[in-house]
DNA sequence: AAACGGGCTGACAGCGCTGTCACTTTGTTT
DNA sequence: AAACAAAGTGACAGCGCTGTCAGCCCGTTT
């Protein structure tokens, strides 16, 4: 058996194949009565419709393309879920397309996604969507893209944000409320702009509950284990050691918990420990790890959906998308001096 | 300026397309003057081939499929990134295609994927690699595809495995040479005969090392975490605990350690823990995990290679690859009875 | 010197769709 | 009943490549 075309299909229910192509892309202005006998041929001969042909003769590839240079794996696994969820929906395709961030070739490469047809717009994720240069090129290119990013970009490009900062300013109250006054926080990595300003928010909070922000209580941390387990023995080696730690991210924060529990600190008695992202090494950690937990696959979807309706219709107002993050409590924070 | 098409760069070195298109696909039987000229004008140009035009025409999509359902954010991740490499390397890109074991629509989904074009092959991770009716399907539509499996699938159909046995084989002789002599066993999901498979090494240690094979001290996990402290609970909650425990993957592994941290069992001077797969939060918990390495990227890779091999000639014979485990020692298994 | 064969090149016909535009049918208005 | 608008449909020309096949130009053989 042979692959079926438009033209079997056309010839079978009696119609044009401009017909069967409206019946397949679900255009108006088509009787019931012929979508049916259209849908029926259709149905008998297992058509498919040949993606190549439509992306040729469309001039779109009904692919859309996702760049990331992040080497959290549950946050891109989460980020193509969300991603994957709205391109389905709208009959897309998903390209995943990892790159890093430094090379030469990065421009280039992604240029050369989108000339050769192979994408029809992007989603850019931290830390890519604060490139400034990345940016600047595909907006200078004309390529339609969404920026997955707290930050917003100077021209007015489309982007999905999270309320990080606020989340920051609620755990570190959170975490005053619970008597603790001398809080370490670790910042993130400073190319990823995303997880930096959340130190903002611990230091808005500090100002509000009228405490000295303690410049040694901070450090500067890269975002990986390693670099928490480096930060927490700075300061856990201090004279006057913080009751409590809040770091830039989840991989930190364990970080900082294995520290402790070679320092044989017990957590949350004599040591508070707050981390953000809720990935999955914070509920499979002891303790479990308080956190704050954003909707990545939501931010995805949301920004595929915008990326869809930039293509469709020229809307020339910024699309733009702000989500809500969670604090989960858990068993890794307490009362201070206990 | 607009895109310069095959045609432009054929005019601009005074020659015919095709010549071109045998420049731009590498082909051989071109004086290299003539190269060379043709590849100033596309230089020149900036000249992109079409991907949709030249996938309509070569009625291939110069794009393979990754299928899966798994839930293990990192063994994805690496899969992906060992499929990427290899898929540059060629000049395809990869489509991800996650998708629920249990659905109906599974088979027509992944069968209109091939039927579109939008795929020229396909790679299936485990649990889907198992799936008989699945491989069955393939098999008879004539669609090329790779396992990513340890087990063999009785027609001839090309696979990558490690020998996963063997490595819980060493894994359990391991502990026995550390003392062990009552050795919990979590078993993995039924249905992943990739998981399941390791209670075969398990089981071939005891024997060979004349240790009886306790009934009550393996129990059936499905592979999570919280599945893996249940039956931590279960085998912990004896009268005579085991002494040492083997879970068949890192989270349920994890999921014991958490549960030991409960109940103030010290490791690995009370209990000795190890896992399997080597996934992130095998060294961010405490004690760090003893666990086994597995090379996911590299098979990936390696899968990618037999199909695009697969794709080109016909080799008819079975193409297959098997790749080495390693064990990693770290801080949750030592001697017994200390 | 004729015959041969392999390296190299080009003409051309599609691949299977969609966009454009012209056309026919139907319903609505005066 | 004529005039008009809107809904519904089809003819056709590409979209930008690759496969096929014919033909040219060589050097090498008899």
């Amino acid at each position: 058996m042979v692959k079926a075309t438009i033209d079997d299909v056309a010839a079978l229910a009696g119609v044009s194949m401009k017909t069967v192509s409206r019946v397949v892309n679900k255009e108006p202005n088509v009787r019931a009565s012929t979508r049916d006998k259209v849908q029926a041929a259709i149905d008998e001969l297992a058509y498919r419709p040949s993606q190549s042909a439509r992306s040729l003769a469309a001039n779109r590839s009904y692919v859309l393309g996702l760049l990331y240079d992040n080497p959290s794996a549950s946050y891109v696994i989460d980020v193509q879920d969300g991603a994957l969820a709205s391109c389905r929906r709208a009959g897309y395709d998903l390209l995943i397309h990892p790159c890093k961030r430094d090379t030469v070739e990065l421009l280039t490469e992604v240029l050369a996604l989108v000339r050769q047809g192979r994408v029809d717009g992007l989603i850019l994720t931290p830390p890519l969507s604060d490139m400034t240069e990345l940016v600047q090129t595909l907006v200078s290119a004309g390529i339609p893209f969404v920026r997955l990013s707290p930050t917003e970009y100077k021209d007015a490009c489309p982007y999905v944000q999270t309320n990080d900062q606020e989340a920051a300013y609620d755990m570190t109250c959170r975490l005053i409320e619970l008597g603790h006054r001398r809080i370490g926080f670790i910042v993130g990595h400073p190319d990823h702009r995303a997880v930096t300003q959340r130190y903002t928010g611990y230091v808005a909070a500090l100002k509000e509950n009228d405490l000295v922000l303690d410049k040694s209580l901070v450090v500067q941390g890269y975002n990986s284990f390693d670099s928490g387990r480096e930060c927490a023995r700075e300061l856990l080696s201090s004279a006057t050691p913080p009751s409590a730690i809040f770091a830039s991210n989840d991989d930190m924060a364990a970080g900082v918990i294995i520290e402790a529990h070679h320092r044989s600190i017990t957590m949350p008695a004599e040591l508070s420990v707050a981390g953000f992202d809720d990935t999955p090494v914070a509920h499979q950690i002891y303790p479990s790890l308080t956190t704050v937990r954003q909707p990545i696959a939501e931010m995805a979807a949301k920004a595929v959906d915008l990326l869809l309706k930039q293509l469709k219709g020229k809307s020339v107002q910024i699309p733009a998308a702000i989500m809500s993050c969670r604090i989960l409590e858990r068993e890794s924070t307490g009362e201070a001096g206990r």
